[in-house]
RNA sequence: GCCCCCGUAGCUCAGCGGAUAGAGCACUGGCCUCCGGAGCCAGGGGCGCAGGUUCGAGUCCUGCCGGGGGUACCA
């Protein structure tokens, strides 16, 4: 609101002066942004720039032409023209006051915007083979992904998250094949996991829960039936411990959406066929290709090998064809940077089946690389060498894990220290901001131990509200909307942590200057408020991020051994 | 070679084309008769290099240098 309140003012000032400055066109896009400098108050446009450059006047000159065809509000305390020719607004204390209402007004959906206009959007993370446990690079892009779907819906977007599960392809059967050699070596058979398959403690303990579960029925099977069978149950149960340690993470999927029924239902053949008849796929060597080099690829690639298995790839067009087909007006995809390569062919695909290429997405995560006492730890899916999510769970707990990894840009590779932020965890972003939502509980409980009760907000005077940290939190709490607008806009889960730091900082800062509960009443009923307000922001702000909010928090302990 | 990401403070990272580039950690010095000191305040230090676009570039474009990742009829 406050944004475009501002903007309406100066829309309206530039019609106005229009003739007096010679201007043909008034600008398309009027912006305002929040000045660094506090002397140059809260917003801050930079039109008469613009219109001066357009028109060819000195800026400034133009700046107080519209300073002086400005509507007047009581919301705005001062306008200064500044720098090259900024028009500057500093908002009357009133305003700020006013967000208080609407924090409480709105309650548990103060923050949510709607930039999304009901779009049914998809996406479609984790998606890791269930041929082992998670690790913790998928956690990364588990945690971007949930985080990135909430913030969406916050933002007005009609959600669906997915997972995709790749049980029809060479890795699954490469898997069920490994799986067969450790179920036979649990009857006492000879028995290897074949070249490439998996040699990870893991799939000998799936093996044996199997062979509890089944005994030996399996055993007798033929071959191709017994690979089926185990095929089956060590992705079932894989995906279980998939979605077990998800849950741990507070994360949970709408669809599970399995390769095989594109498969079954012919559907990778007939995307195939699809680009074959639009012209960019053709026959080679008993393969089929997809003509990518023309969608800037290096080479052309491979839909169907010549064994006659389809590719990733094959599979990735049918699928998209499908997610399309199911009506979702935009897709997400939250890939590891080491598939981007598949992105420009994905993307050429859905161009040429005719469907936007600007409606599927494609959020790249940059790696995470695992360090445990600075040494990095290297990992293997295949050899079995890896730390699972699990452990890192276990390590270091759910909100330090969840918020540590959404707290850089999905553009930057990680460096996760397990001993670091387990051992300095105290040290974590998480904490001071849970702290922070702890000691406001802590305050309000303290209040009703005095005896006071807040009174209805209408009857509580914040013109009380003055101080330099009480009007800075203020501000803090009004801009939570266009942040949540802004993140959602750029995909930016991160942008959101970094907010609810800014707010906890916000609030240690007024609680540092300001005793809330004194001898003086209207003031005291006005900070409660004030008070309440960020613990609402703060708790909204990490619900969308997926962190807990906790009332209180276990102290410290002083005395620990030294 | 080609493709993607990154290069900002001693370290880890933010930064919506705008004015005097910010946090955390580390270091130095302060702040509890009172609501939780897991806090607050103060201090030092920085946009890889060279061009270009723009009224204005850490931000956009080109080239170079450095780091990471990808580049299979693997996924």
């Amino acid at each position: 609101m406050s944004e475009a309140e501002v903007l309406s003012l100066i829309h309206r000032a530039l019609e106005d002066a229009q003739g007096e400055l010679g201007l043909a066109e008034l600008p398309e896009q009027l912006e305002v942004v929040h000045p660094r400098q506090k002397e140059h108050g809260d917003y801050a446009t930079n039109v008469a720039l613009e219109v001066g450059a357009r028109v060819g006047r000195n800026p400034r000159e133009v700046a107080e032409v519209l300073v002086r065809h400005l509507p007047e509000s009581d919301l705005v305390a001062k306008v200064e023209v500044a720098g090259p020719g900024f028009i500057n607004f500093t908002l009357a204390h009133v305003w700020l006051h006013r967000v208080l209402h609407e924090v409480e007004r709105q309650g548990e959906a103060y923050g949510r915007v709607d930039v999304g206009g009901g779009e049914r959007v998809q996406v479609e993370f984790v998606s890791a083979n269930p041929t082992g446990p998670l690790h913790v690079g998928t956690g990364r892009g588990a945690v971007v992904g949930d985080a990135l779907a909430s913030l969406l819906e916050a933002a007005g977007y009609r959600v669906e998250r997915e997972y995709y599960v790749n049980d029809a392809g060479t890795q699954a059967a490469l898997f069920a094949e490994s799986v067969e050699a450790r179920y036979l070596e649990r009857f006492g058979r000879e028995a290897e996991v074949p070249e490439g398959g998996y040699e990870g403690a893991y799939v000998v303990e799936l093996a044996a829960r199997i062979a509890d579960d089944l005994g030996e029925k399996v055993l007798e099977m033929p071959r191709e039936e017994r690979l089926d069978k185990l095929r089956e149950e060590g992705i079932r149960r894989s995906l279980d411990d998939i979605r077990a340690t998800l849950a741990r993470f507070g994360i949970r999927f709408d669809t599970w959406f399995p390769e095989s029924e594109l498969q079954d239902s012919g559907r990778i053949h007939q995307a195939v066929e699809l680009l074959r008849e639009r012209g960019v796929a053709y026959d080679d060597e008993g393969a089929v290709w997809f003509e990518s080099t023309r969608f800037g690829d290096e080479k052309d690639r491979v839909l169907i090998r010549s064994s006659g298995d389809h590719t990733y790839f094959a599979a990735d067009v049918a699928y998209m064809r499908d997610k399309f087909g199911r009506g979702f007006d935009r897709l997400i995809y939250i890939w590891g940077a080491d598939h981007h390569g598949a992105v420009k062919r994905l993307s050429g695909a859905a161009e040429v089946l005719g469907y936007d290429p600007e409606k599927a997405e494609f959020i790249l995560m940059q790696l995470v690389a695992l360090y445990r006492g600075g040494e990095q730890v290297k990992m293997s899916k295949r050899t079995g060498e890896m730390i699972s999510l699990d452990e890192l769970l276990d390590e270091v707990g759910p909100d330090a894990a969840r918020y540590t990894l959404l707290t850089r840009s999905t553009d930057t590779a990680l460096d996760f220290d397990i001993d670091l932020v387990s051992s300095q965890s105290l040290d974590n972003p998480v904490y001071y901001v849970q702290y922070a939502h702890a000691r406001i509980a802590s305050i309000l409980r303290f209040a009703a131990e005095q005896g006071v009760t807040m009174r209805p907000l209408d009857e509580v005077d914040l013109d009380v509200l003055q101080e330099e940290t009480e009007l800075g939190l203020l501000r803090k709490i009004a801009a939570f909307p266009e942040r949540v607008a802004l993140a959602a806009n750029l995909r930016a889960p991160h942008r959101l942590t970094r907010y609810i730091e800014e707010v906890a900082a916000g609030f240690h800062r007024f609680y540092t200057a300001c005793r809330v509960v004194t001898e003086d009443e209207e003031l005291t009923q006005a900070r409660l408020h004030l008070a309440a307000a960020a613990r609402r922001v703060i708790a909204n702000a990490l619900a969308i991020v997926g962190v807990s909010a906790p009332d209180s928090m276990e102290r410290l302990d002083e005395d620990e051994e030294a």
